[in-house]
DNA sequence: CTCCTATCCTGCGAGC
DNA sequence: TGCTCGCAGGATAGGA
Protein backbone atom coordinates (compact mmCIF):
# COMPACT_ATOMS: atom_id res chain seq x y z
CA UNK A 1 0.00 0.00 0.00
CA UNK A 2 2.29 2.87 1.24
CA UNK A 3 4.69 4.17 -0.81
CA UNK A 4 7.63 6.88 0.07
CA UNK A 5 5.53 9.52 0.53
CA UNK A 6 3.08 7.40 2.56
CA UNK A 7 6.08 5.87 4.92
CA UNK A 8 6.96 9.45 5.41
CA UNK A 9 3.98 10.71 6.61
CA UNK A 10 3.43 7.91 8.76
CA UNK A 11 6.86 8.56 10.22
CA UNK A 12 6.24 12.34 10.99
CA UNK A 13 2.67 11.07 12.74
CA UNK A 14 4.45 8.69 15.19
CA UNK A 15 6.91 11.18 15.62
CA UNK A 16 4.38 13.65 16.86
CA UNK A 17 2.72 10.90 19.19
CA UNK A 18 6.11 10.16 20.48
CA UNK A 19 7.09 13.49 21.75
CA UNK A 20 9.09 13.65 23.86
CA UNK A 21 10.93 10.85 24.06
CA UNK A 22 8.62 7.86 25.49
CA UNK A 23 9.88 4.54 27.13
CA UNK A 24 8.85 1.46 25.46
CA UNK A 25 7.27 -0.77 28.19
CA UNK A 26 6.66 -3.78 26.85
CA UNK A 27 6.45 -4.88 22.84
CA UNK A 28 3.01 -7.33 22.67
CA UNK A 29 3.39 -10.07 19.40
CA UNK A 30 -0.38 -11.24 18.82
CA UNK A 31 0.90 -13.55 16.12
CA UNK A 32 4.19 -15.46 16.14
CA UNK A 33 5.29 -14.15 12.16
CA UNK A 34 4.23 -11.44 9.89
CA UNK A 35 6.12 -11.78 6.43
CA UNK A 36 9.07 -13.04 8.30
CA UNK A 37 8.61 -15.09 11.87
CA UNK A 38 9.38 -12.14 14.45
CA UNK A 39 12.58 -12.55 16.43
CA UNK A 40 12.25 -12.73 20.08
CA UNK A 41 15.02 -10.77 20.32
CA UNK A 42 12.98 -7.52 19.38
CA UNK A 43 12.14 -7.43 23.14
CA UNK A 44 15.63 -6.35 23.73
CA UNK A 45 14.52 -2.84 23.11
CA UNK A 46 12.07 -3.19 26.36
CA UNK A 47 12.44 -1.07 28.76
CA UNK A 48 14.30 1.53 26.44
CA UNK A 49 13.79 4.86 25.47
CA UNK A 50 13.16 5.45 21.71
CA UNK A 51 15.93 7.95 20.85
CA UNK A 52 14.82 8.88 16.87
CA UNK A 53 12.06 7.47 14.42
CA UNK A 54 13.93 7.48 10.72
CA UNK A 55 12.61 6.34 7.52
CA UNK A 56 14.76 4.19 4.60
CA UNK A 57 13.02 4.15 1.42
CA UNK A 58 9.62 2.45 2.46
CA UNK A 59 10.89 1.25 5.77
CA UNK A 60 10.55 2.64 9.44
CA UNK A 61 13.25 1.86 11.84
CA UNK A 62 12.13 2.52 15.66
CA UNK A 63 15.52 3.51 17.29
CA UNK A 64 16.11 2.31 20.76
CA UNK A 65 19.25 2.79 23.16
CA UNK A 66 21.03 -0.93 22.30
CA UNK A 67 18.96 -1.54 19.63
CA UNK A 68 16.38 -0.44 16.48
CA UNK A 69 13.44 -2.09 15.46
CA UNK A 70 12.61 -2.26 11.54
CA UNK A 71 9.54 -2.06 10.45
CA UNK A 72 7.62 -2.27 7.05
CA UNK A 73 4.22 -1.47 5.83
CA UNK A 74 4.01 -4.25 2.95
CA UNK A 75 0.93 -3.21 1.07
CA UNK A 76 -1.74 -3.13 3.96
CA UNK A 77 0.17 -1.79 6.94
CA UNK A 78 -0.66 0.69 9.31
CA UNK A 79 0.78 1.98 12.72
CA UNK A 80 -2.28 3.39 14.72
CA UNK A 81 -3.02 4.60 18.19
CA UNK A 82 -6.03 3.31 18.03
CA UNK A 83 -7.26 0.10 18.25
CA UNK A 84 -8.36 -2.10 15.79
CA UNK A 85 -8.56 -5.38 16.72
CA UNK A 86 -8.68 -7.94 14.01
CA UNK A 87 -5.11 -7.70 12.36
CA UNK A 88 -4.02 -5.54 15.19
CA UNK A 89 -0.80 -8.20 15.38
CA UNK A 90 2.15 -6.27 17.34
CA UNK A 91 1.41 -3.26 19.74
CA UNK A 92 4.20 -1.32 20.88
CA UNK A 93 3.18 -0.52 24.66
CA UNK A 94 5.10 3.25 25.52
CA UNK A 95 5.04 4.99 29.09
CA UNK A 96 2.18 6.82 29.96
CA UNK A 97 0.05 4.68 28.34
CA UNK A 98 0.69 5.58 24.52
CA UNK A 99 -0.14 2.82 22.75
CA UNK A 100 0.84 2.28 18.77
CA UNK A 101 -0.78 -0.88 16.88
CA UNK A 102 0.31 -2.05 13.74
CA UNK A 103 -2.24 -3.29 11.97
CA UNK A 104 -1.53 -5.39 8.67
CA UNK A 105 -4.44 -7.65 7.19
CA UNK A 106 -2.24 -9.10 3.98
CA UNK A 107 0.28 -9.52 6.45
CA UNK A 108 3.20 -8.36 3.51
CA UNK A 109 4.88 -5.93 6.27
CA UNK A 110 7.74 -7.00 8.64
CA UNK A 111 9.10 -6.25 12.25
CA UNK A 112 12.69 -7.27 12.78
CA UNK A 113 15.28 -6.87 15.12
CA UNK A 114 18.62 -4.67 14.34
CA UNK A 115 21.09 -5.14 16.54
CA UNK A 116 22.71 -1.83 17.46
CA UNK A 117 25.64 -0.53 15.05
CA UNK A 118 24.83 -3.44 12.22
CA UNK A 119 22.85 -3.08 8.82
CA UNK A 120 19.91 -5.20 8.43
CA UNK A 121 20.30 -7.41 5.65
CA UNK A 122 17.05 -5.91 4.27
CA UNK A 123 19.13 -2.54 4.10
CA UNK A 124 21.55 -3.92 2.74
CA UNK A 125 21.36 -4.07 -1.00
CA UNK A 126 19.14 -0.81 -1.17
CA UNK A 127 19.60 2.17 -3.64
CA UNK A 128 20.22 5.64 -2.36
CA UNK A 129 16.92 7.98 -1.87
CA UNK A 130 15.12 9.77 -4.42
CA UNK A 131 17.24 13.09 -3.52
CA UNK A 132 20.14 12.53 -5.61
CA UNK A 133 23.39 14.83 -6.06
CA UNK A 134 25.24 15.16 -9.26
CA UNK A 135 27.61 12.62 -9.08
CA UNK A 136 24.98 10.37 -7.13
CA UNK A 137 22.66 10.82 -10.60
CA UNK A 138 25.96 10.12 -12.82
CA UNK A 139 26.71 6.64 -10.93
CA UNK A 140 22.57 5.78 -11.44
CA UNK A 141 22.56 6.66 -14.82
CA UNK A 142 25.74 4.61 -15.57
CA UNK A 143 24.18 1.32 -13.78
CA UNK A 144 20.45 2.07 -15.40
CA UNK A 145 22.10 2.71 -19.16
CA UNK A 146 23.29 -1.07 -18.59
CA UNK A 147 19.98 -2.54 -18.55
CA UNK A 148 16.92 -4.41 -20.41
CA UNK A 149 14.23 -3.75 -18.68
CA UNK A 150 11.43 -1.13 -19.31
CA UNK A 151 12.01 2.04 -17.15
CA UNK A 152 8.57 1.46 -15.33
CA UNK A 153 10.11 -1.55 -13.43
CA UNK A 154 13.63 -0.06 -13.45
CA UNK A 155 12.43 3.12 -11.07
CA UNK A 156 10.58 0.63 -9.02
CA UNK A 157 13.73 -1.62 -8.30
CA UNK A 158 15.37 -1.01 -5.02
CA UNK A 159 18.33 -1.48 -6.21
CA UNK A 160 18.79 1.37 -8.52
CA UNK A 161 16.57 3.67 -5.83
CA UNK A 162 14.55 3.27 -3.04
CA UNK A 163 10.80 4.57 -2.99
CA UNK A 164 9.14 4.67 -6.33
CA UNK A 165 5.99 2.40 -6.45
CA UNK A 166 3.56 1.37 -8.36
CA UNK A 167 1.62 5.04 -8.27
CA UNK A 168 4.65 7.27 -8.17
CA UNK A 169 6.44 5.21 -11.23
CA UNK A 170 3.55 6.18 -13.67
CA UNK A 171 2.87 9.42 -12.53
CA UNK A 172 6.89 10.31 -12.59
CA UNK A 173 7.05 8.91 -15.83
CA UNK A 174 3.59 10.76 -17.22
CA UNK A 175 5.40 13.99 -15.61
CA UNK A 176 9.01 13.26 -17.57
CA UNK A 177 7.46 12.63 -20.65
CA UNK A 178 8.89 9.10 -21.20
CA UNK A 179 7.32 5.81 -21.99
CA UNK A 180 6.70 3.31 -19.45
CA UNK A 181 7.67 0.71 -22.18
CA UNK A 182 11.07 2.41 -23.04
CA UNK A 183 14.44 0.28 -21.96
CA UNK A 184 16.61 1.85 -19.44
CA UNK A 185 19.41 1.19 -21.98
CA UNK A 186 17.40 3.41 -24.57
CA UNK A 187 17.03 6.42 -22.30
CA UNK A 188 19.09 9.37 -23.16
CA UNK A 189 21.12 11.69 -20.27
CA UNK A 190 18.85 14.26 -20.27
CA UNK A 191 15.67 12.03 -20.51
CA UNK A 192 17.48 10.43 -17.22
CA UNK A 193 17.88 13.93 -15.83
CA UNK A 194 14.29 15.15 -16.57
CA UNK A 195 12.72 11.60 -14.65
CA UNK A 196 15.17 12.02 -11.81
CA UNK A 197 13.94 15.73 -11.39
CA UNK A 198 10.24 14.80 -11.67
CA UNK A 199 10.06 11.76 -9.28
CA UNK A 200 11.81 14.68 -6.89
CA UNK A 201 9.34 17.24 -7.44
CA UNK A 202 6.51 14.82 -7.42
CA UNK A 203 7.81 12.90 -4.05
CA UNK A 204 8.00 16.04 -2.65
CA UNK A 205 4.54 17.43 -3.66
CA UNK A 206 2.82 13.95 -2.39
CA UNK A 207 4.40 14.08 0.76
CA UNK A 208 3.12 18.00 0.65
CA UNK A 209 -0.50 16.65 0.47
CA UNK A 210 -0.42 13.74 2.65
CA UNK A 211 0.34 10.75 0.54
CA UNK A 212 -1.93 8.90 -1.59
CA UNK A 213 -5.21 7.59 0.09
CA UNK A 214 -6.33 5.31 -3.23
CA UNK A 215 -8.06 2.43 -1.18
CA UNK A 216 -7.43 2.21 2.49
CA UNK A 217 -3.85 4.04 3.17
CA UNK A 218 -4.33 6.00 6.47
CA UNK A 219 -1.79 8.34 8.58
CA UNK A 220 -0.83 7.50 12.12
CA UNK A 221 -3.75 10.29 13.17
CA UNK A 222 -6.01 7.51 10.76
CA UNK A 223 -6.49 10.94 8.11
CA UNK A 224 -6.40 9.70 4.33
CA UNK A 225 -3.87 11.64 1.99
CA UNK A 226 -5.05 14.14 -0.39
CA UNK A 227 -2.85 13.14 -3.34
CA UNK A 228 -5.33 10.85 -5.20
CA UNK A 229 -6.43 13.95 -5.84
CA UNK A 230 -3.75 15.33 -8.14
CA UNK A 231 -2.73 11.90 -9.89
CA UNK A 232 -2.89 12.31 -13.49
CA UNK A 233 -2.78 9.13 -14.99
CA UNK A 234 -2.65 6.17 -12.81
CA UNK A 235 -6.00 4.32 -12.66
CA UNK A 236 -7.29 6.63 -15.80
CA UNK A 237 -7.46 4.02 -18.31
CA UNK A 238 -9.70 4.60 -20.72
CA UNK A 239 -10.11 7.84 -19.77
CA UNK A 240 -8.95 10.67 -21.28
CA UNK A 241 -5.24 12.59 -20.82
CA UNK A 242 -5.77 15.48 -18.59
CA UNK A 243 -2.94 17.04 -20.74
CA UNK A 244 -4.14 16.16 -24.39
CA UNK A 245 -7.34 14.48 -23.74
CA UNK A 246 -6.28 10.95 -25.36
CA UNK A 247 -7.57 8.28 -23.92
CA UNK A 248 -5.17 6.60 -21.24
CA UNK A 249 -3.85 3.53 -22.08
CA UNK A 250 -3.31 0.41 -19.47
CA UNK A 251 -0.76 -2.66 -19.44
CA UNK A 252 0.82 -5.16 -17.00
CA UNK A 253 4.37 -4.63 -16.54
CA UNK A 254 7.00 -6.11 -14.26
CA UNK A 255 3.37 -7.89 -12.83
CA UNK A 256 2.23 -4.56 -12.00
CA UNK A 257 -0.34 -1.88 -13.80
CA UNK A 258 0.97 1.22 -15.54
CA UNK A 259 -0.44 3.40 -16.99
CA UNK A 260 0.19 6.36 -19.90
CA UNK A 261 -0.94 8.80 -22.51
CA UNK A 262 0.71 7.62 -25.43
CA UNK A 263 0.57 10.54 -26.94
CA UNK A 264 2.38 12.42 -23.91
CA UNK A 265 4.56 9.66 -23.89
CA UNK A 266 5.94 8.77 -26.97
CA UNK A 267 9.95 8.39 -26.47
C1' DC B 1 24.72 -12.00 -14.33
C1' DT B 2 19.82 -10.34 -15.80
C1' DC B 3 15.12 -10.81 -16.46
C1' DC B 4 10.54 -12.78 -15.59
C1' DT B 5 7.02 -15.24 -12.96
C1' DA B 6 4.78 -16.94 -9.12
C1' DT B 7 3.89 -16.21 -4.49
C1' DC B 8 2.85 -14.68 0.22
C1' DC B 9 -2.42 -12.95 2.36
C1' DT B 10 -6.99 -10.73 3.08
C1' DG B 11 -10.53 -7.55 1.50
C1' DC B 12 -13.18 -5.28 -1.68
C1' DG B 13 -15.34 -3.77 -5.90
C1' DA B 14 -17.05 -5.10 -10.45
C1' DG B 15 -19.95 -7.87 -12.85
C1' DC B 16 -23.34 -11.27 -13.23
C1' DT C 1 -29.22 -9.00 -2.53
C1' DG C 2 -25.58 -12.30 -2.93
C1' DC C 3 -22.08 -14.83 -5.14
C1' DT C 4 -17.55 -15.41 -7.67
C1' DC C 5 -13.57 -13.57 -9.72
C1' DG C 6 -9.72 -10.77 -10.17
C1' DC C 7 -7.03 -7.38 -8.58
C1' DA C 8 -4.73 -4.36 -4.90
C1' DG C 9 0.05 0.96 -2.92
C1' DG C 10 5.62 -4.60 -1.96
C1' DA C 11 9.39 -7.46 -2.31
C1' DT C 12 11.51 -11.88 -2.54
C1' DA C 13 12.81 -16.63 -4.18
C1' DG C 14 13.65 -19.44 -7.88
C1' DG C 15 13.77 -20.66 -12.69
C1' DA C 16 15.11 -19.67 -17.56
Amino acid sequence: MPELPEVENVRRGLLGLLTPPRRLEKIELRRPDLRYPISPKVHTAEGEELRGLRRRGKYLLFDFESCSILSHLGMSGCWSPHPKDLHDHVILHFSEGLRLHYNDPRRFGCFEFVQEGSVHPLLQKLGPEPWLDLSAREELVRRMKRSQQSVKVGIMDNKYLVGVGNIYASEALFRAKISPLRRLSRLTRVQFQVLFDQIEILLNEAIQAGGTTFRDYRNAQGERGQFQNLLRVYNRAGLPCKRCRTLIRDRVLGGRNTFWCPRCQRS
